[in-house]
DNA sequence: AACTTTTCCCAAAACGTTTTGGAAAAAGGA
DNA sequence: TCCTTTTTCCAAAACGTTTTGGGAAAAGTT
């Protein structure tokens, strides 16, 4: 009877088990009930300051953390929001994604969440990973990113009504909470400012459709070009494959120049930039001083790279973080529709954003 | 007393949570208790194979799964094992990373596990991450990368008792359990390689110390001079930084060519190899033609550049797999001593490894 | 002194499973 | 037929919290 509960002291090194404490142990090494126990930690008003102090003290003593599997039961919450990463797609290619990734985990731990990781091969395998999440309550909210114009995930989770943000936007006309870059702001700068060095060939080199963001895009340069007072050339825009960035860019950046009057300027997204710096090797042309380049993302490579490469750069972190901040009040009830934010995009000027020679 | 369960009937459209049916309500839609029905559906032997068939058949049709939590709450464990990674070492930049993760989440998901990420910007955040998941019972095990030569990590789990698995090794008398790539055999094999070919001059370009990967590449490198008759010239030796890999390596080979009597051929990791490639091209030399390149890992570039890159390349997405089923292993209670697996790496030969012009 | 209000605490129920320890019914053995 | 064994099911307990719905004691009020 009095000695019913086996660890009640610590240390005893039965294995790991034995270093934890539990609700009923500290309420009875207190004295107390685990209801007030509970209520003094949790800072409920209908505990005295004194007892509530003395609690404090003892669970910190005895390092008392609440079960999280037991209290995410009695609450009805997982405390855990999912996401599906698919590497196949070149995305996870530098330190865009990570700064993203990195901005929602530690979010996340803030807010005493978890993030549980898929990785999923292809888009199907996308579809049946956040489905086990969903279906098989584990999470309490999605985040979505990668998002193709055409997106099912999308369809699929307001269907039932379950929680989500997207990092993207999509074609839905349905209410949905979306983070976004301003594709199109940072092309449209890009553009004019590109044109404002005097430049009058200024080509897009742009992701291929299907996914959302080089829509913007699109949009961004062709919205520059008119703001400039450029004709918009056909011959000037190519689009490079997901599956292969740098292969096709390098192959799209060489029929770019067989033009009878070739370009002087390119945009792009940094992911083709391999491609692009190996084309223009062999043309001999060189980056920067016979073609201005501006890309669309800050990797390392642009850093790195001799001349340094003029950039866009969209402020992944503050977003990963803005992500899960409305994924919570999403799933605290709010209306999604609520919640649609669009960030715009700095751009870091180098040293490949010369006038043209 | 009839009606008590609300969501009895499935699609009643009252929000997300009418969708599901938990055990009672499946109970009672079959008429048997709820101990029959979670045992039928587990196969225990003492549930006749009548109303077995009957429950899954029901099971299915509604959609059962059990709740998670309940099921975690009540079987003392979370089936949730955890990582952390940190995006300021620069292993995450490319395919291997991605392809080891994929391999965990896989078979993560297989065991019916749920993999939690943390990302850590150093390493004092990747103690504090890994800290919170296990003292908040948040994890029954853990895998580690990027180990170091002396890791906190290693000790703190060993200290405690608690499930875990490196992928890599540390220095540690205590027995644990790893999966770790031959990077020594992967180092001497490549050494011999090119000293078959007739080089006799062969620099090693290696990772910073202090992590424990390099180590074992040293001594493959050692051991692989020695096997083919060459002495070790501590000039040919340089090591780059982990921080600033680029630009270290792109240094560390201009002066790795100032010698009176410089390499033919070259060993390192191919994360290093953007800045030979720039050194190389400053000096004038061809990769391949004027000096071979052998790299450890197949990233993209390695394929892509041209001429493509000869390389080690590691089974990471098999490692993976190997990780996980050990680490469910260890958590069942097996002894980790008994899992210390080393991995061979085969070599790729591209065209960086013709022999000496 | 006799109410009313406030302060402080707690027993019991609930979250949704799985496991324990039977018990009733059916089948087998003599 | 009576006893034993096997088959098939189930009520209750347990996992570790939080919430519900009081209730006793202390403090105010008149």
């Amino acid at each position: 009877m009095f000695l019913e509960q086996s660890g009640n002291r610590i240390g005893f090194g039965e294995g790991f088990k034995s270093m934890t404490i539990n609700l009923k142990q500290l309420s009875k090494l207190l004295k107390l009930s685990p209801t007030t126990v509970s209520r003094a930690l949790a800072d409920y008003p209908d505990v005295s300051a004194k007892t509530r102090a003395r609690v404090k003290q003892m669970a910190i003593q005895h390092g008392y953390q609440p079960n999280p599997v037991a209290r995410r039961l009695q609450k009805g919450k997982t405390e855990t929001i999912g996401i599906v990463i698919t590497p196949e797609q070149n995305y996870f290619s530098d330190t865009f994604f990570i700064d993203l990734l990195s901005g929602i985990s530690n979010q996340i731990t803030r807010a005493g969440y978890e993030l549980i990781l898929g990785v999923a091969s292809d888009e199907e395998h996308e579809m049946q990973s956040m489905r086990r999440m969903v279906e098989g309550k584990r999470v309490d909210g999605m985040i979505l990113t990668l998002i193709r114009e055409q997106d099912p995930r999308v369809g699929y989770l307001l269907d039932r009504d379950f929680p989500f943000v997207l990092y993207g936007r999509t074609r839905e006309t349905r209410p949905y909470a979306f983070v976004d870059m301003d594709g199109k702001q940072a092309f449209e700068k890009a553009c004019t400012y590109l044109a404002g060095l005097g430049h009058r060939r200024i080509a897009l080199l742009n992701g291929e459709p299907g996914f959302m963001f080089p829509v913007g895009c699109w949009e961004g340069y062709e919205s520059g070009l008119f703001l400039s007072g450029l004709e918009l050339d056909p011959d000037l825009i190519r689009e490079w494959k997901h599956k292969d960035p740098s292969q096709s860019s390098y192959r799209w950046t060489l029929e770019l120049f067989k033009n009878d009057n070739p370009p002087t300027a390119i945009l792009f997204q940094t992911e083709a930039v391999n491609g692009i710096f190996k084309a223009l090797d062999e043309l001999d042309l060189q980056p920067g001083k016979d073609v201005a380049l501006i890309g669309y993302d800050d990797l390392e490579i642009a850093r790195i790279h001799r001349p340094s490469l003029s950039v866009l750069r969209p402020q992944a972190r503050e977003a990963g973080q803005r992500v899960v901040n409305i994924l919570l009040e999403v799933i605290k009830g709010e209306d999604p529709g609520k919640f649609q934010e669009i960030h715009q995009v700095e751009m870091v000027i180098r040293e490949t954003s010369l006038p043209p020679s």
